[in-house]
This record gives structure tokens, sequence and C-alpha cells, in this order.
DNA sequence: TCCCGGATAAAGTCATACGATAGAAACGGG
DNA sequence: CCCGTTTCTATCGTATGACTTTATCCGGGA
């Protein structure tokens, strides 16, 4: 699983961003506990042979993020969950490069059953022609390329930024970066020759464009809702399956 | 303004902090221009006469939140506005600091009307006992302290910042110091004795109380919806009060 | 027993140096 | 005069060593 959120992560090319980016997911993947984490400056730097200077600054990218406390003579501590910021783009796609939690994915997609049917509504209310274009573009993406593809993940990713774009609130527009994350976590679970799904999913598209294009708020609304309840009911069901496969490989 | 988010926020006391504090408001106002931010490190250096470490490190730390984005060799620039993490706790306290904007304002209380109800409606079904104390006692504060009187401030944030954790979603908690941002900021327009919008707000808070008390989701919710929408227009009035002071003091 | 102060360890800060490269300016050919 | 190429400089990235600040811990004294 990589990259996950659209939105350009931090640059993989910086030997600070490889450093955060290991030591992120070390924590978020739980190998590194809520307590103690960087033994001290120095070992990490002989363990990973990097400078001080790469090393603080990705403690300090961290920390920006809420993953880590660096507190003088006591040491670099993994913070608590609860002030981890998890709405985060990369923290979101580290999230999803350690952890492939069924809880966090429910949590997710409750946020998405939250926001995603307002956030239609709003666009469906304010959106321009340029928007109306690039959320009906998206939609063409999808149905012009095979299931699964990656430009048709790409396409479905960019129809429901697009409709976070045309809300004109870009506090709600931050929520946009979770919701691709779960979207496309949940793609990457699908079977690729789930094609029922696929054409339902598409068919349900179709529909809040639609709504959008009547500049119907709350049609939007009820038909992104469905959207939602749709791709998570195939997705639990996938989370479902996967798991008594687990439970079934386990029992050999 | 201060002290907007009641999370622990970067520390005051370290210097790399001071800088990104410095900086953050800087670009927040939009006294730096979306474009070359720092003439160069050296400059920065020169004018608040700090180390390139504590300086860079700043810069770490406000690009993790997606304010800025420092490119190889070309400079450092302020990020476009669309890329920067306006639920981050520190930029929405950077934010109240630097730029009261009545559209910043709407569009995070259009988020809590989106985000709230919701959560109250979770709260109610999923709260333990334990949670309901806390709210309970949350309330119990907002009841004994005078109106917008600190204590009582804190005990209103507090009353909303119980409700997100009872859903037991940590994703949507991240969503508490948005609300709790927007709260403090509307308290801190209103008139210490606005006593009336005082008196009505308990009311709200009361019934929402109940409501989880009594585990109905739909009317914690509902009643939820009425507390944010009172508030907000209350908000709303006050702010259209300041634009016709501010209009007809530059009138004279 | 409790309080206070020094030892200590870890992060914080500073100064300096060198490397790499994007972008601009200078240069030369057409 | 225009445009491609080369050079050159500004700027960030990284490394290193020294010194400062701060909080914890521990031991001694009241």
């Amino acid at each position: 699983m990589r990259d996950t959120s659209r939105a350009r992560m931090l640059s993989p090319d910086r030997l600070f961003g490889q450093v955060a980016h290991k030591l992120a997911v070390s924590i978020i993947s739980g190998a590194s506990r809520t307590g103690e984490l960087l033994p001290n400056e120095d070992d990490i730097r002989s363990e990973i042979s990097v400078s001080r200077t790469a090393y603080r600054e990705a403690v300090k990218f961290l920390t920006g993020k809420g993953l880590v406390e660096a507190r003088p003579k006591s040491g670099t501590r993994v913070a608590p969950r609860d002030s981890w910021n998890l709405l985060d783009p990369d923290v979101l796609a580290w999230h999803f490069e350690a952890d492939p939690n069924e809880k966090f994915i429910r949590d997710l997609f409750e946020l998405r059953l939250f926001v995603e049917p307002s956030a239609a509504r709003l666009a469906a209310q304010r959106r321009s022609e340029e928007d109306l274009a690039k959320i009906a573009a998206a939609y063409r993406g999808m149905t012009v390329n095979p299931p699964y593809a990656e430009p048709t993940v790409q396409a479905d990713l960019a129809f429901h930024e697009s409709i976070f774009e045309a809300t004109r609130n870009p506090p709600l527009q931050c929520l946009a970066p979770a919701v691709c994350a779960t979207i496309q976590w949940s793609l990457f679970l699908k079977a690729p020759d789930d094609r029922f799904f696929f054409t339902a999913s598409l068919v349900d598209h179709e529909r809040v464009l639609d709504a959008i294009s009547q500049r119907d708020g709350d049609l939007a609304a009820a038909r992104m809702s469905g959207l939602v309840i749709d791709s998570l009911n195939s997705t639990l069901r996938l989370l479902a399956g996967r798991a008594s496969e687990n439970a079934s490989s386990a029992r050999d």
C-alpha cells in the first residue's frame, strides 16, 4: 500500500523525510509503544547512520503532527494516540501503510457518512460551471477506464475531491484527504474482478453527479449518503471475508 | 486572542516554537503572500538573531502543517492556502490570532453544523457512565460560574469535547479542536453582559445533555443542531454589529 | 520523614563547513 | 537580434562538534 493520499506528501527524497517516514510507520504500527521512543538521539543516529540535524528535523516534523513529544532530559516519547492528528494527510498515509486496522476504517467511513452528504449538498448549491465540469470529467474518467485500474481509482478520488472543492469551504475541504484515503483503502481491498459492486458504484456516482448538476442539495445529500453506505457495506463484506480467511488459515 | 485551543500546543518556551509561531502568524495573516517567503535563511537568521538550526526546525514544523514548502534550491515559499491543514489545532490557533476573518468563522460554523449533531448522536448511543458524568460535570461548570468568565468558557469547551470523546471515534475526535476554537472565538466576540443569549445557550446545552443521558441519538442530534444554530445566529448578529460599527467609524 | 540542592542525562541551540543543484546571468553561435 | 549553452551564484540539504538549558534523580541535611 503506497501513495495513499493524492495530496503532495512529504518529499521522500529528502533525508529527513525518510527518517520521519521510518519513525512514523514504527510509531503508528505500534512497534514503538506510547512511552519512550528513541532511547536517545545518539543511538538512533548510529542505528540509521544519519546526522543529528536530519534526525532532529524529522522529529520536529512529527511533533507538528502530534505523533511525538520531545522533552529535555526525559527523552523523546511517542505521544498518546489521542493527540495524533489523524486527519493529517501524511498521518493517514502512514496509517494505511502500517496498520490495516478494521476499526480505523470503520471510523473513517463513519466520518465520511457524516461529512460527505453535507458536502454534496453544499456542492449542489454553490457549484460553478467549472466545478461541475470537473466533477463530470472525473465521473467520465471512471467510466472509460477498466474497473479498479489505476486511472479509475484516480478518477474516483478526483470525483470526491472535486465535490469538496465545490463547497467553497476550506476547512471542510481539509477533510477531503481523509475521504480519499478511505476510498483508496476500500478499493485496495476489493477483488479486482468484483464487477458487480463496480457497476453499482458507478450508478451511485452518476446519480450524485446528476443531483449536483440539477443544483438539488437535498437530493445530492441523499444520494451521496447512499453511495457511502453502499461502499461501506461492500467494504465491510470484504473485511469480513478477510477475517474469516485469516481465521481459517490460522486454524490450519 | 490567545490560547485558542485547549489541546497542548507547541511549547512557546522552545526557541524553534517561537520562530514557528512568528512565521505562522505572518503567513496566515497574509503579511507573507503565497510566493517567496523567506528572502533567504540568512536574512531571517539575522533579523531575529536565531541560529540556522532553530530556524530550520521551525520551517520543518510548519512544513508538516502544510504552511510552507521548502523546495531544494529555489527557496522556501508560502504554500497555497488550500494545502494548509486548517483543522490542525496549531493552525487554528494561529488563525484566530492573526486573521479575524468572518468567512472563516462562517465556514467553521458550517463544519460544526455538519459534524456536531452526528457526534452528539453517536455520543448518545455509545456513551459510558463516565462519559456522561464528564459531560454533566462540564454542564454544571457552565451553570455555577459567572457568564463568559474563564471557567465558564473552559466548561463550555469541555462539554463539547467530552461529547466528541464519547463517540469513541478517534478520527472524529480530531475535529474537536476545530469545534472548540469556533466556540472560543464566538464567545470572545460576545459582549460579556449578553445574558439573554447566555441563558438561552445554557438551556440548549441542558437539552443536549438530557438527550445524551436518555441515550436518544436522534433527539441528541436534533438538539445539538439547535444549539449550534442558535450559537451561529447569535455570532452572526455580533459580526453584523461589528461590521456596522466599523462602517460607521470608518465613515467618521 | 520531608525538603533542598547538586549531579546528570538528554534535548536545545549555536557556529561552521561542505556539497548539490535550481535558476539566473553571461556568453557565444546562428 | 534571437536563442541555446555554459558558467556562476544563491540557497537549501547535510554533517559535525561544542556549548547551554532543563528536568529528573538522588543523596544529604534539617
